[in-house]
DNA sequence: TTTAAAACATGACATAAGTCAGGTTTTAAA
DNA sequence: TTTAAAACCTGACTTATGTCATGTTTTAAA
């Protein structure tokens, strides 16, 4: 598992712009990790000196309020970056990243990046276009779950934003595993409530359940929910 | 009041890492604009040519659903860029901009300031803070009165947020007039129940009102509420 | 200044959603 | 495999919030 390349960050237009010897440099200095399900990656106010990319698996982004609720602002997959904002600011880490399934990593010293960055106008470009997208993937995840008052409005949202962003498995259910809670956690209610709505749902034969498996069963039937 | 230079945007470091002679050519082909209060600066979707600055005023973005509600997603004052993304992105804008009051802009053509990015690394590194700064603001913002379930908490942390965005006038009160509307489109609830709420925190001391002006009284009574 | 439209305000009522208590099933550790 | 903890589920009850109807005040245009 050694030779962790960042090429699976190709989503992100996060290496085309780099010259080979400042992508080689990348990949020599990277670092694999494995997390099991439930691990912290960091933690909130953390000051990262690393750039994460999930290679496999998926984590979420966090935030414990003052009354000890959690609120989850962001699901990552395959691909994705984490601390990247890091690269740039001063602040710490903040939210919490932790993994929702057994997840491989590979991290990178953020400072050859920031050099590469300071030197590479194209690469800048396009390290601008991924906080970009990253902002447009947000307006459309408002629009799906989050904008909504009503909490059975915002869990057919999330489905079809499930469904968008980790498609769907062999077996035919949603490729991504949550919590009950953990939607509850998504949505801002309580997972009693989302049990209640995933009922209501199958009853209506939107979707089927099975543990954590969700099968979209009625795609048209989610979005007349919105 | 020709001569419209984008100083007021230095504050995002807009321009620091210009040379003198981009700056030049960017400050001779800015335009000046004024809007009248309710006047739209440009529509969703609407792709676009020119990056705005506000010199004075206060505008919004925000979003119509398919029910007619309007969803309000971000308040911008003097100083913010508006059209930013569209610099970077192919699509067109993902919200509508709208003056709330009587706002002066100037405007400059994206074209001259993309061959700057493309240029010169150190002002693309300062656009990127921009962005970076942004999203800062945008997890302060929604800690505040994004992440509450309960629309009181969430009107104590948008009062809280208008206190720290607008500042107070010589009068003492909120420096920024929000019809209730606004306010509910906000906050995702409606008109009435801001009422209400408003009412509430009146009778409890928390805040005096006359018409849209705002008076904090106890600042640390409205963040007990958070 | 007059006047119509918009914004503000209030209360009654319906409903969405939170909380709690009690159970069952599933998971994961020993 | 056993067992304790975690997750899931359900229903009763309470509370927060939305909606509607109605009236008053403010704003802005004529």
């Amino acid at each position: 598992m050694s030779g962790c390349d960042f090429q699976i960050a190709e989503q992100l237009n996060f290496l085309k712009s780099m010259t080979d010897s400042e992508r080689s440099a990348l990949v020599n200095a990277s670092v694999p990790k494995f997390v099991r399900k439930g691990e912290v990656i960091f933690l909130e106010e953390e000051y990262l000196q690393r750039l994460f990319c999930i290679h496999e698996g998926a984590c979420k982004f966090s935030k414990v309020d003052e009354k000890g609720r959690e609120h989850i602002t962001r699901l990552l997959g395959k691909g994705e970056l984490m601390g990247r904002r890091s690269l740039i600011s001063k602040k710490g880490a903040m939210v919490t990243a932790t993994a929702i399934s057994d997840t491989m990593l590979c991290s990178v010293d953020k400072k050859p990046v920031l050099e590469c960055l300071k030197k590479n106008p194209n690469f800048c470009i396009d390290v601008l276009r991924g906080f970009v997208k990253d902002t447009e993937e947000d307006i459309k995840k408002k629009d799906l779950f989050e904008n909504h008052q009503i909490i059975k409005k915002r869990l057919a949202g999330l489905l079809i934003y499930l469904l968008e962003k980790f498609g769907i498995s062999e077996k035919g259910c949603l490729d991504i595993f949550l919590k009950r809670e953990d939607m509850a956690n998504l949505l801002g209610t309580s997972s009693e409530y989302v049990i209640t709505l995933l009922t209501k749902f199958k009853v209506d034969g939107l979707i089927a359940l099975n543990r954590r498996e969700i099968t979209i069963l009625d795609l048209k039937g989610l979005h007349k929910i919105l």
